[in-house]
DNA sequence: AACAGCCCCTGGGTGC
DNA sequence: TGCACCCAGGGGCTGT
């Protein structure tokens, strides 16, 4: 489950083998995954990768010429990489991008729900993208005015991308346990002093995060020492680090949700 | 506008 | 041992 920091982790170990070379061809095993799938095939081929970078949970290829912008989403379980052509057959490397280099950008994805777009213009995309966390635009007195009107918990809110874009379930947990705040209280109950506790959490969970280059979970993502720093997401009964009360795990809009029920209020 | 609930997928886990 | 079933989870979509 990449959120901010895996992406994070991807966008910094990719740019240094794709910045500088050029798609030659897009073998696409499963078209669904390209909203698009004809304009990869034609447009792509020829242009040259001149940056990379995130927005919120994307991964931005910048191109020249600079009319197309390649988006990949890697959802539950993409995974990009860059590996030789001889490198062994990934029956779910679903669209596979030939380099100039004689190397391939394979994009593997077991559930199939990540997605790949080759845009004019991102923005139309990145318009629905609340700000970054990381960036001043991000500060408690925006969040409070996010949270003012809702009603709904406060957990569901932070997996709004539009509210923060780049917290997934992990990191929603994290930060609410670092600001002792229960997911399950209506967004708008929160006061001030809470909702600049939870700015701080979240900035300090995703700044640790990014510096252990993320959680390796599952068979989805692997390279961070992220998982075992986590206090409370994937800790069902286990003591709480701070009152060694037993972590609970409770459903809140339909998404698994780990707290402590004494620290968290 | 806000929100609940369903859907897409697959492989791992569970229970019989 | 084998097999049917259930579940996770990001985000888009529909219906209320």
């Amino acid at each position: 489950m990449p959120e901010l920091p895996e992406v994070e982790t991807t966008v910094r170990l990719l740019r240094r083998e794709l910045v500088g070379r050029r798609f030659l061809r897009v073998s696409l095993k499963w078209p669904r995954q390209c909203p698009t799938p004809e304009d990869l095939r034609t447009e792509l081929p020829g242009r040259e990768v001149t940056a990379l970078s995130r927005r919120g949970k994307f991964i931005v290829v910048h191109l020249d010429p600079a009319d197309r912008t390649l988006l990949v989403h890697l959802r539950m379980s993409g995974q990009l990489s860059v590996q030789p052509e001889s490198a062994p057959f990934d029956p779910h490397a679903h669209t596979v991008f030939s380099l100039d280099d004689g190397l391939e950008l394979r994009f593997s994805d077991t559930r199939k729900f990540g997605r790949v777009y080759l845009l004019r213009d991102p923005e139309d995309v990145f318009a629905q993208l609340g700000p970054e966390p990381l960036d001043s635009a991000f500060c408690p007195k925006w969040m409070r005015e996010r949270f003012r009107t809702r009603k709904r918990a406060i957990k569901t809110l932070l997996l709004e991308q539009s509210v923060v874009a780049g917290l997934g379930n992990i990191y929603a947990d994290e930060s609410l346990f670092r600001a002792q705040i229960d997911p399950r209280r209506p967004a708008s109950s929160l006061n001030s002093r809470e909702v600049r506790a939870l700015h701080r959490a979240i900035r300090a969970v995703l700044e640790e995060a990014i510096e252990h280059q993320g959680t390796s979970f599952d068979w989805v993502y692997s390279g961070g020492e992220m998982q075992s720093r986590l206090k409370v997401y994937g800790r069902k009964e286990q003591p709480c680090s701070r009152c060694a009360t037993p972590i609970q795990r409770i459903v809140v809009g339909q998404r698994g949700t780990h707290l402590c029920p004494r620290c968290q209020r």
